[in-house]
DNA sequence: AAGTGGTCTAGACCACGTC
DNA sequence: ACGTGGTCTAGACCACTTT
């Protein structure tokens, strides 16, 4: 059967999906090498390999140097999550963006912070403070910043400036990992977020480098009923 | 100055991120357009191409054809997160894993479900279950399967194989939606998580189609402590 | 109108992992 | 050892957008 030539790299890849859509290539099967698909969808090698390794980045197949591409049996669906600065995400919103400052200090940390940071003395700046989007509030964060990393962070004193935004754009960060998790309200956030202590608060924990030097570590809690949404 | 040659495209990355991130090319700065960068890297355009569509997927530069390429003012970090199979995840944490159907019934939905599923009478599985790792409460899932999509699904009895499984290989979705946020355990959530009623649980709700027929609606409630990981 | 990124091609070499 | 995906090249044309 002659398939009507194919040649950009998104149809190639809408070919292969619907061939395994329609389990014309089954989950764990083997699919036609690079070539053979570039000869019989009448397009360069190079086109059939960029749709291929889109397909993989996706999940819904698994390659590996000669052994092949197959259909991934349990495809393993990923999603992509936007962390946008928090101010970005409340005005993407239409909503007015507001921040106070709760408290600021230098301190050294203690021992589960400052192991997780490997930092020593109290060259570490502890900031709590609020979000707010429409004038209530939104999230409220815990954040250790370490000054050996960011010695100019001493000098902000962060009243009308987020922590979040003045690293963002004088100490990005090469790497870090992201928790997403459920906490109860202590008091205190309770009063701040405006809601009963112990209500049960979505809770996003982030740790961030540059190369190998710890730059922050931050506990944000979300006031009750938020939801973090993305397509998949 | 002559920059040595740079031919893989992974150090053209490397080479663009350094640049950007000692400040060589500031936030908002336009940065050469890939001909002059492939110049002076001494490699093909191709490679350059390959290399700054990686970092602008990633968020650190924004790139628009005719305007050119510039450093993000706000870079937007994503995340990507594995939604793997529920059995996968405990698997792959060396634990065993268990399921209990608590639940099934054919039933119509209740019209907030209905109205999202766009289903209408009786064609509906209604599912409520248990996952289990090493014999101790998961994350207790309610959902929803729409049997005009799918009506294979009635002919399942799901004692023994959890939905999520049985779909993932039956009716692989073409897309969905996914939230994440927190709630308070139900009374009956609670005994069955075996924590206190009010005890804050992450929650996943998710929302797949095939082209654009419902497929499921579900909800998950993971038992205290549970947390999502991924690097950044 | 013109410049920039987006993509396709055809050929080539290489790295890796399976056999 | 050898087959497969991973990548680089040089050149070309096109699509989009801004000027």
């Amino acid at each position: 059967m002659n398939t009507p030539a194919v040649n950009t790299w998104q149809s190639v890849q809408a070919e292969v999906r619907r061939r395994i859509q329609t389990r014309l290539w089954k989950p764990g099967e083997m699919i036609p090498n690079e070539a053979d698909l570039a000869a019989e969808l009448g397009c360069a090698r190079g086109t059939v390999n960029r749709a291929l390794r889109a397909l993989s980045d996706e999940g819904l197949i698994e390659r590996r140097r000669k052994a092949g591409s197959r259909v991934a049996l349990h495809p393993v669906r990923r999603a992509t999550l936007d962390i946008p600065m928090i101010r970005k995400e409340i005005e993407g919103q239409n909503k007015t963006y507001g921040y106070a400052l709760i408290n600021r200090a230098t301190t050294s940390p203690p021992p589960a912070i400052g192991a997780r940071m490997q930092g020593e003395g109290a060259n570490f700046l502890h900031l709590r403070s609020l979000h707010m989007a429409n004038g209530a509030p939104y999230v409220f964060e815990d954040r250790w910043i370490n000054a050996q990393t960011v010695p100019a962070v001493l000098d902000q004193d962060f009243e009308a400036l987020s922590p979040n935004e003045w690293l963002l754009t004088h100490a990005p960060y090469t790497h870090g990992d992201i928790a997403f998790g459920a906490a109860g309200a202590t008091a205190e956030m309770a009063e701040l977020l405006g809601c009963e202590t112990g209500a049960p608060c979505f809770t996003i924990e982030r740790a961030t480098w540059i190369s190998d030097h710890s730059v922050t570590l931050v506990a944000q809690t979300f006031a009750p009923g938020y939801r973090m949404f993305t397509q998949l």
